[in-house]
DNA sequence: TCTTGACTTAGAGCGCACTCTAAGTTGTAG
DNA sequence: CTACAACTTAGAGTGCGCTCTAAGTCAAGA
């Protein structure tokens, strides 16, 4: 889950010394969120202009700092996405969700169909799967035959 | 099991009649497999292109007629694809088919990765699903206690 | 004969969700 | 002062899986 660390040398990297200062004030730069959430800095960058994720807050005016509250927001959005929720979807919800408590009933009518759209697709990845499961038996039994 | 026949008029269709001639001679038009699978006539000719489906039997060398084994071979395909098997890796399954039962063990690996894939899918929707129905329960608390 | 409708092809186009590029700025270490 | 890593933006590009278009053939009914 935690992505790739490069080496760059054996001193330890600015983004390192960073993380260490991070854990005392829990402000994180985009590259820290995006090897935490596993979504690329790209995508964190997509998903801010797209209006998934408010304008975070910047240091000096320019580099982006996560708090945790946004780390939390985020880490929905991705449940939300591999749940089956789309782009789209998520646009609204984070619509209302920025519009505030009035929209409360919206939001929760918006999950409970994204709940019923993945209960539905489980049910249809099982059966698809007996399938595939009773496929494979079968030929394991042909290959076994012909094995002995 | 047949397809949904539309109504163009109170006359019946070309369609009709070659669906009543159809179940005799078993062979449909592609149209008819649209219907009957649930994919679209373009999708049944571009899986054809991609080579997932053999080149189907003509008749009088240009209207594909597709047998009922043509037919259970795309049902399974339909199978591996909401299972999540991509149009490449089908392409590999159908490569294999075609060079026959030498390759049964290769195939059988293909369906073991598909199921595992698949079962590790439905993992993760079931964990995500338990957060989002938490959410919901919370939220309708909340609804609930603002109503009274 | 004319129209209609179902089919054919090669190839272009589309929507989604990223993913990358180019050009520039900033901040710190050596 | 220089080098370098990490960041910034606007906007272009990519891969997937279809989906559609244009131009044409063919057969049957009015």
């Amino acid at each position: 889950m935690i992505g790739i660390i490069p080496m760059r040398g054996y001193n330890k990297s600015k983004n390192e010394i960073k993380m260490m200062t991070d854990t005392i004030t829990q402000e994180l730069t985009i590259q820290q969120v995006a090897e935490k959430t596993g979504l690329s800095v790209h995508t964190l960058r997509y998903y801010e202009r797209v209006g998934l994720i408010h304008p975070i807050n910047r240091k000096d005016n320019t580099h982006r700092r996560y708090t945790s509250d946004d780390i939390g927001w985020i880490e929905f959005l991705i449940k939300l996405r591999a749940t089956g929720m789309s782009i789209q979807q998520m646009q609204t919800y984070a619509e209302l969700q920025r519009l505030g408590d009035t929209t409360l009933a919206n939001r929760v009518a918006m999950l409970c169909d994204l709940k019923q759209q993945a209960e539905a697709h489980i049910q249809e990845l099982e059966e698809h799967l007996k399938i595939i499961r009773y496929k494979i038996e079968y030929y394991q039994g042909v290959l076994s035959e012909n094995q002995s």
